[in-house]
DNA sequence: TAATTAGGTGCAACGTAGTTGCAAAATATT
DNA sequence: AATATTTTGCAACTACGTTGCACCTAATTA
């Protein structure tokens, strides 16, 4: 097991167990966002429901992962790039759902673009979710 | 009851039957997208939770109304300004959730801005939902 | 490194959201 | 008004998510 997993646990004063380290590499090797079902069921591993559910919520909550609105209505988790600390999370950036492979992925050099509001609306937060084409299945 | 409702039903070939009246009366009156419990709930009304899935599931495939994706996970339902027919919606606004009262509403004069995606990268649609303090909230 | 403490796991049980089949009731059609 | 069609509401079921608690594992201290 990859000795990142067990630095960045140890980092936000989390237990290294092995449940933890499991499903964080799977985030590790993955590069792509991830739904609960795709943890709890992945190949090889039993994970308990409660236990998946725990861990992804202590992540999010030290800012390890971060959440990711849906169209369909369902939850997926990714990993957040850095300075995201104790529930303050500083990712700003769009989510891209491929219609084809069905991934979902940060984009994290998009700029967000300006929303001009009408009168007297003010902004605290844009969530843009983008959907289409990946480039991967684009090429293919 | 409003004679708009049942115009509404019938130009769309639904019966016109107490439930879906009543429901669609609730958006029209509302000017604001509604959950299902907001529905089900309702004072003074006591819908079958079925009625309401079929009803509002009917309601979108028709284009009467229009679902909004939520950052918490919650499926909201808004009144379709026009032009939008059986399973074709063509809704293309932002949608803005106000932090104070907590109502989410269909910003259509909002111009939706361009996203520059990276390369091989192609959008079919993108959602866009902005988080803040909304007018009404904003004056008082 | 063994004992203690703190924290994490997994089972059972529960609550809520959403779906389906079917008989009864309401609406539309003739 | 009678028939045909559609809709409703109940029951049953599956899936999702949460909580309490006993047990176990990891971290801490000596």
């Amino acid at each position: 097991m990859d000795s990142r997993i067990s630095d960045i646990l140890r980092r936000n004063r989390l237990s290294v167990t092995g449940s933890r380290q499991k499903i964080l590499n799977l985030f590790l090797a993955n590069k792509g966002a991830l739904a609960h079902a795709d943890i709890e069921h992945k190949a090889g591993e039993k994970f308990d429901r409660v236990t998946v559910y725990r861990t992804l919520q202590a992540f999010v909550e030290k800012g390890i992962l971060h959440t990711i609105p849906t169209a369909d209505n369902s939850v997926k988790y990714a990993l957040c790039k850095n300075d995201c600390f104790e529930g303050h999370h500083h990712d700003n950036h769009i989510h891209f759902v491929c219609s084809v492979c069905g991934k979902t992925e940060c984009l994290d050099e998009v700029i967000i673009p300006l929303v001009k509001l009408p009168k007297n609306y003010s902004a605290s937060n844009v969530e843009i979710v983008v959907n289409g084409i990946c480039s991967t299945c684009r090429k293919s």
